[in-house]
DNA sequence: AAGCCGGGGCA
DNA sequence: TGCCCAGGCTT
């Protein structure tokens, strides 16, 4: 097959089997298509289309994503995880409107150099947004190259990475480059799927070299894994009489950084522990029964403990701390745990 | 329970 | 520059 021929009939397969329609399509806005490509770093399609939508609502361009608060933007993020990456957006506006005149960059170095945007989100970006040729390189492209191509190794590695690019700038065109693009992805999306390929219905089935040996689903090997350790906390709902619970937001990176969450102690003596730390005298109650919640490098098991304020005399001057009705919810960000304790508080009052 | 995802940040 | 970090979802 010649080199173009790949390409030729992924634009062809394209044309009648292609998604169509994505909201950010609609609008072909360097806007939406930047806030969708973050998101979409993360997650998939199906699971994006709703956060996008109120997300966009809210913030309908890149000058109220600019005005907007961190807080909001945190709260319009909650559940998508990878908060650093709603940071960085809202960082990336600030840029944009004080040193871009409020425009997104049509230039790939400029676009590169922006908080939370990339090689492969640049080259994404401004091909969907600008039609200018640029190579993209994301989860689904690399599956369908690594494929083709047989290419051994994980993608991680510097070497593999550099012959996946090479590879992709080889068949991206100079023409159709909108179309291309969203075709390799979706190919890997809906067809060269990670498990249960469907090779049967591939365009490019005739020049696959993985489907040639067989084994398909072997590429692109996985990540070397590591037995994950298991960290604990606890996690202190403290309520006043009013039924508030006391809220902290987290340090600005990190973990969860700048999100809401409940005070946490190690291994300190509770009662103690709020009376040092928060000023507060608690009365404690029988702790809940623990979650656990995994990361990719850990897991975290939580012991949620309710307790009353005592001494609600105590007065917060401190910014980073609320007490916060969780019948009235207002714009901030939780971590995905949180929120789930928060909506059980509500439930329980 | 394990795999996945693109970029930031630090030694 | 090669690691480590990050979170919720799918399989």
């Amino acid at each position: 097959m010649k080199a173009n021929a790949f390409t030729d009939r992924l634009l062809a397969w394209y044309d009648h089997h292609g998604r169509k329609g994505l909201p950010w399509h609609r609008n072909r806005s360097a806007y939406a298509i930047w806030v969708s490509e973050i998101m979409l770093q993360q997650t998939q399609v199906s699971t994006v289309i709703p956060y996008f939508h109120r997300f966009v609502e809210h913030f309908p361009d890149i000058e109220a994503l600019a005005t907007g608060s961190l807080d909001e933007v945190l709260h319009y993020w909650t559940g998508l995880g990878y908060y650093a990456r709603a940071r960085n957006l809202h960082k990336t506006a600030r840029i944009i409107v004080e040193q871009y005149h409020g425009r997104f960059p049509r230039d790939y170095e400029t676009a590169q150099a922006l908080p939370g945007i990339g090689a492969s989100t640049a080259g994404a970006i401004l091909a969907f947004a600008f039609g200018k040729r640029h190579v993209i390189l994301d989860g689904n492209v690399k599956r369908v190259l690594a494929r083709y191509h047989a290419v051994d190794g994980w993608p991680g590695e510097r070497d593999v990475a550099a012959r996946l690019w090479d590879l992709a700038d080889r068949y991206t065109p100079r023409t159709r480059v909108r179309a291309y693009t969203q075709a390799i992805m979706d190919l890997g999306a809906t067809v060269c799927r990670r498990t249960r390929p469907d090779c049967a219905h591939c365009p490019v089935r005739m020049g696959c070299r993985a489907l040639a040996l067989g084994t398909p689903q072997r590429y692109p090997a996985a990540r070397p894994r590591r037995s994950l350790p298991t960290r604990t906390t606890a996690m202190i709902m403290i309520r006043d009489r009013r039924g508030r619970v006391l809220l902290q937001r987290r340090p600005p990176t990190g973990l969860w950084g700048g999100l809401w969450g409940f005070p946490e102690c190690g291994d300190e003596d509770i009662g103690e522990w709020c009376q040092q730390a928060l000023g507060l005298r608690v009365e404690l109650a029988t702790p809940w029964r623990p979650l656990r919640h995994t990361f990719s490098h850990f897991h975290l098991q939580i012991t949620p403990i309710a307790a009353r304020a005592v001494s609600s005399d105590q007065v917060m001057e401190n910014p980073e701390m609320v007490w916060y009705n969780p019948n009235q919810p207002d714009e901030r960000g939780f971590a995905a745990p949180v929120k789930r304790l928060l909506q059980q508080l509500r439930e329980t009052t």
